[in-house]
RNA sequence: GUGGUUGUAGCUCAGUUGGUUAGAGCGCCUGAUUGUGGUUCAGGAGGUCGUGGGUUCGAGACCCAUCUUCCACCCCA
């Protein structure tokens, strides 16, 4: 009966100092969001499950958490289903709501939900749990938070610039300043796909193509070749994607092999303005990259993805989808945004220890409990030093001087203080600073002083 | 979801072809030091070997199931 404890696979209880780092991340992201001039907001952790289903594909959709009924659930499925046991029909019966899958989603949903309350273009961050059903792994977790950026009601490509640079300043911010942001444009991939025969097949060209830094050139071919793709359009669409060349030649090149493709004109065009548009800093961190595809399916134009060499997945990625509100019958609502991975940017800095050493010591005084009289007369002291922007506590009970002191280091105290009955008679403390041992008597009425020379001219 | 992998003290791990009482380091607790941490020394506590079945005279080691971990696929942050 008495089991051990234990959560579910793929979530992680975070202590402490891992609860501090995480905080360290996500407050570098909101300040630099901010500095854009972004918004937070927030959604429920779970929405309506027809407000999810169909939007991330076939695969997507199977990795949406459901949430059972509540009541007599099984009354309302249908009896036949059950038989057959159809488990995916009769979950739809059992089930209304899931947990968010992403943010950019409820995000949409949130826009024709609320567009009467907001003003366009709406610049919004949102830093949040999200939940997947996937089989956990190194930088894969069922629960996982994300930090997203968008900006949505605006078709200018000066949002693609601004996110990119957002990108590139979080991470400079994290000290993650050598990280590589591809790009890619879906409008690109589809003008491909025309130009080379391959236009009804262009979800599975993508899939492949996606897949070219792992199995080579070689592989997407034999890839393609096997579900079925006319092998001389495969040829051609390969040549493409192959091309080496620095930005500006290859759209060039580009642009000449996709004459009469519109859609691919307008992508690469795209590309160009976008680029254009990145200062020199931002623009070194960035490369085309055409076999970045990305199979999250509401994408329809610019498509990002970061990573770093240190880390095997991406750590922030995102895109442009044109018509992700349309769905929730709202029209004509261009977004963009990206979403950072802040659990796989922990993973990461964790690795490179990259945390500022600062975050784990954050607690300034104690006081040793030397019984009654004495540890009022501390709370006291300690409530006028925390009026003084300093952290300060009493240790709730008279134990043991040398249990006392043991809390005190393990803690990460800078300086315990000492007020025992003789000390309070003669109304002086013995403040003892840990880092370097060293211990003096310091008047009650100067004590404040003390604590403010030490702490101002060591910092 | 498919295939594989892992699980022994709080942590990191030993544990020979199944054989008596399952070990180490670190940590923790106590004392040396009844008002002083981080160092040192001495002692001590802590494990139904992930869980549930099975094979066997005998299982931490073998088999099955299940959970967990990590890996590949899939997909993605």
């Amino acid at each position: 009966m008495a089991n051990k404890p234990s959560i579910p696979k793929g979530t992680r209880d975070f202590l402490p100092e891992q609860s501090l780092k995480r905080q360290f991340i996500f407050d570098t992201a909101k300040g630099v969001f901010q500095l854009y001039g972004y918004q937070p907001i927030e959604t429920p952790a779970m929405e309506n499950l027809d407000t999810l289903t169909g939007k991330y594909g076939e695969e997507g959709d199977k990795l949406i958490y459901k949430i059972l009924n509540n009541g007599d659930f099984l009354e309302k499925a249908n009896q036949d289903d059950l038989d057959a046991k159809a488990s995916n029909k009769v979950a739809t019966q059992i089930s209304d709501r899931a947990l968010r899958y992403d943010l950019t989603v409820p995000f949409a949903r949130f826009v024709v939900q609320n567009q009467n309350e907001l003003s366009f273009p709406f610049k919004r961050y949102q830093i949040q749990p999200v939940w997947r059903a996937d089989r956990p792994q190194r930088g894969r977790y069922r629960e996982f938070y994300q930090c997203d950026v968008d900006v949505i009601g605006s078709d200018s490509l000066l949002n693609e610039a601004e996110l990119l640079c957002i990108v590139s300043d979080v991470f400079d911010a994290l000290g993650l300043g050598d990280i590589q942001i591809r790009l890619n444009n879906r409008k690109i991939l589809s003008g491909i796909a025309h130009a080379t025969g391959l236009g009804d097949h262009f979800g599975e060209m993508t899939i492949a193509i996606d897949k070219s830094d792992k199995i080579g050139v070689d592989g997407v071919r034999e890839e393609m070749i096997k579900r079925g793709l006319p092998a001389a359009g495969v040829k051609k669409a390969l040549d493409h994607i192959s091309r080496k060349a620095d930005a500006d030649t290859l759209l060039r090149m580009l642009s000449g092999s996709l004459t009469g493709e519109l859609e691919g004109q307008k992508g690469i065009d795209e590309m160009r303005k976008t680029l254009k548009a990145l200062p020199p800093h931002v623009r070194k961190k960035v490369s085309i990259d055409l076999t970045l595809a990305r199979g999250l399916n509401y994408y329809t134009g610019a498509i990002i993805e970061v990573g770093h060499s240190k880390f095997p997945s991406s750590i922030c990625g995102g895109g442009r989808y044109d018509d992700l509100t349309g769905i929730f019958g709202l029209k004509n609502m261009s977004g963009v945004g990206v979403s950072f991975g802040a659990d796989r940017i922990y993973d990461l800095m964790e690795e490179l220890s990259l945390f500022p050493t600062t975050l784990k010591a954050a607690s300034d005084i104690i006081f040793i409990n030397f019984g009654e009289t004495e540890s009022l007369e501390c709370m006291q002291l300690a409530m006028e030093l925390r009026a003084e922007g300093y952290s300060a506590e009493v240790y709730p009970d008279a134990a043991k001087m040398q249990k006392q002191m043991k809390y005190a280091d393990a803690r990460g105290f800078r300086f315990v203080i000492l007020i025992g009955s003789e000390e309070l008679k003669e109304e002086r403390a013995n403040v003892k600073d840990m880092s370097t041992g060293d211990q003096s008597s310091v008047l009650l009425s100067d004590l404040n002083k003390f604590i403010f020379d030490k702490l101002g001219s060591d910092d």
